[in-house]
DNA sequence: TTAATATTTTAGCTTTGTCTAAAATTATTT
DNA sequence: AAATAATTTTAGACAAAGCTAAAATATTAA
């Protein structure tokens, strides 16, 4: 496995987020995600195509190779198991770590990521529960989505919120529910649209229809 | 404190280290540690001079302004900081650290490396036996020399080795002498330069001029 | 104290990654 | 289907950091 320099990653690491939505990805969107301009987007692009990281015609927009997937699952990878890292062991808060990670995650030293995976005990999700790839880039593909759209009876990860306020926080806090924890809806109701849902084998408890759209869930 | 690159930094850094020796670095000396080319050096003195990180006028060679030492004791924080953790919570072994830190080093981060002290629970050395500049940039000065020149009956912490082949290292293993441990010299022998030391209050032995001369110690 | 040698600096070129402005292409409207 | 609008690419510049070769300055030696 080659090296890539910061930006090339960044560029890598930015169209395999994009390209997960949409099947394509246009030089205006990234341009956009990357802080960057549209110019410098296209000079990336016949750069990477050249390193057969990326598929591009002209004018078509484009997407990674298969190589092109493989670099950005390592990115991923360090990426995550940094955040992990920063959240578990140096207890940054949640909402920290993302940043941070920005500048860890180019420091790529293979044996530098294993044992750091091994110290950290294999974790599978970050603290944003995104799956991380393991050392092969294999990564287990489960779906967010938002609690309002879990089936009845149906055990789920909670995975995230949208809405990062301390007033969103207080509440989740209130409510017992933190990252990584199991769920099922047990009930809705179509009046005000709340529902009722268990942790476990807990009583079930209710939950406002603005609390569960900022909630997202992974079924394993 | 402001931002500087990589390689800024790693100019820096290489001036701190030698002019620990010498009064003031020369051009040459430089290009030499950071292999380049002096052309390049006084290129990057050029602007580090305007930064107002050094004292420098052409032909003269260079020193470090305080400002230009404050920044030093930031990165060589990170350095041994990054060391300590490799080699205490990753299982690196000694000799590999280095490498990995010169890359974790310019990820400069304030909140990263202070967190990180403190989980590391405040280490005053790296390593190496080298001391560890606390968050103010505060270093505790105390000389690095060779087993050879330690006084009779003066205790002193092994630092580190010069030669860092595996003979040596089974050497040292078989005599219990690792990074921290506390030795006194008891008896030195003219006839082959061989010495008595003693670890702790356990009984004293004998080791070779050879192997005396390949340890560092620091008195504090 | 000149002459020879070594060191350091300058000048000019290269690469990487960025930008702006203009040209080319694609998409949308009328 | 042509005209307008939006998007994308090209062309040309710039800053950072490096290099080589030549010029300038210091040092050493005769």
């Amino acid at each position: 496995m080659l090296n890539y320099s910061t930006s090339e990653e960044n560029y890598i690491k930015a169209i395999y987020h994009l390209q997960r939505q949409d099947e394509t990805v246009t030089t205006n969107e990234l341009a956009n995600e990357l802080k960057t301009k549209p110019a410098s987007v296209t000079d990336m692009m016949k750069k990477l195509k050249i390193k057969k990281l990326l598929h591009y015609q002209p004018y078509q927009g484009f997407r990674l190779s298969s190589e092109g997937c493989k670099v950005a699952l390592g990115i991923i990878r360090r990426h995550r198991l940094w955040e992990y890292f920063l959240a578990e062991k140096l207890k940054f808060s949640w909402d920290e770590v993302h940043e941070v990670a920005e500048d860890l995650e180019h420091v790529s030293n293979k044996k530098l990521i294993d044992k750091l995976d091994e110290f950290l005990g294999f974790p599978r999700v970050d603290p944003h529960g995104d799956p991380i790839p393991d050392a092969n880039g294999k990564i287990e593909i489960s779906k967010k989505i938002c609690l309002t759209e879990l089936p009845f009876n149906t055990p789920a990860n909670v995975s995230g919120v949208s809405d990062q306020s301390s007033e969103i926080l207080e509440l989740l806090e209130h409510k017992k529910i933190t990252i990584g924890v199991k769920l099922e809806v047990k009930k809705k109701f179509d009046f005000d649209n709340s529902m009722e849902v268990r942790i476990g084998r807990q009583p079930a408890f209710t939950i406002s229809k603005q609390l569960a759209e900022n909630i997202f869930v992974q079924t394993p």
